[in-house]
DNA sequence: AGCCAGTCTTGTCACTGTCAAGTTCTGGGA
DNA sequence: TCCCAGAACTTGACAGTGACAAGACTGGCT
């Protein structure tokens, strides 16, 4: 559909796809809905039409991130606390922006069905795993395993994505990502573990 | 000194004392610097005239909040994984504005010298008790235990920061990190450090 | 006394988010 | 076919923002 018709009919897409762009480019606290109004080829008040406000822009894009987060983890079914690590890091270099506003819930309604369901998705997915994964040894209470899994692995992907992990590729920071898992939850260290001495 | 002065005399510590008490409430990507002059008395570019730009303010709170928690973690000498663990959430929880800004790098300069030398002096603290408490056992490479320390212990502060973790006081949380900081780094689950090495 | 470098103020600019009111389009009932 | 209710956008306006230039005040030095 040509885009100089009255009515859009994607506003909806153009927007999301303008403002990950606009993200990608200079973080979420710049973002802009008139920036984003004039990427998508619209009238500066176009988006706020369409989204209420610029929170309402917000909530849609951690809806959108934490859908594609949870179906990323289910796929990962190998049970292992290490892959999903993994995959869970992944996501956050793959999808930047998404992952930048997911975890800022100031910028976005966190109590919206929309992004509330695909979070606990994501949540019963990781705590699973690590509950699974300390099934043989250990003594600590199990809200310890599963919280300290989630932190070990978002603190991996908020290091990596604030820059503070200095890797040149998305495998370096995977492959330390399953060194410390399999460290914290003594899985079998793998195929992929770093070289030995 | 009064406060209908022309020269104020301590503009600085009335801006930074505003900031907090602002980011406090409603986070810093809601700061303006109009409403810091008028928390100070002062005229509306009274702040941006100091600091030289809202972001010159945000990077005066990242230096101070970086100088904090590097002296706090340096006056834990126990050389203990999770206490060390401990005292950074800690500070994350009693000093939430700073902490906020600190990993927030976009909005500040991460590259100034006032942030940079407190950063790299948190970083060798973390480290540092991270290679001793895995020096026994582990054929890991330092650099997984090293990040993975990090890792745990941020992910940890910003979970709990960001309120994903729902706990009633920060010793609950602080039990939480003792916790897995010990199941990761096999250090005694007690209270204390090892005295030994 | 005279000056001057710093400290803060005043005035203004382009830009932002939101809202109310207007315009243009779409689909479906008669 | 006509029409019209309402959805999809636009237009216009408002208060608030960060930045900057230019001015006003201050206190110390000679």
């Amino acid at each position: 559909m040509p885009a100089d018709r009255y009515h859009h009919g994607a506003l909806r897409r153009a927007v999301l796809d303008a403002a990950v762009e606009a993200i990608s480019e200079s973080g979420p606290s710049a973002l802009s809905l008139r920036d984003l109004a004039r990427r998508a080829g619209v009238s500066h008040a176009g988006p706020a039409h369409h989204f209420g406000s610029k929170e309402g822009v917000f909530t849609a894009l951690a809806a959108e991130g934490f859908t594609m987060l949870a179906e990323e983890l289910e796929t990962v079914s190998s049970g292992s606390m290490a892959e999903l690590g993994v995959a869970y890091v992944r996501f956050g270099l793959q999808h930047r922006a998404h992952f930048e506003v997911m975890f800022r819930p100031e910028l976005y309604d966190a109590e919206d069905p929309s992004v509330a369901e695909p979070r606990e998705r994501t949540w019963s997915s990781l705590s699973g795993s690590a509950r699974v994964a300390t099934t043989y040894a250990d003594q600590v209470s199990s809200e310890v395993t599963e919280l300290g899994a989630w932190a070990l692995v978002h603190g991996f992907a908020m290091l990596a994505a604030s820059g503070a992990i200095e890797a040149d590729s998305p495998d370096e920071v995977a492959a330390l990502v399953r060194g410390a898992a399999s460290m914290m939850f003594r899985e079998p260290n793998g195929a992929a573990s770093p070289r030995e001495h």
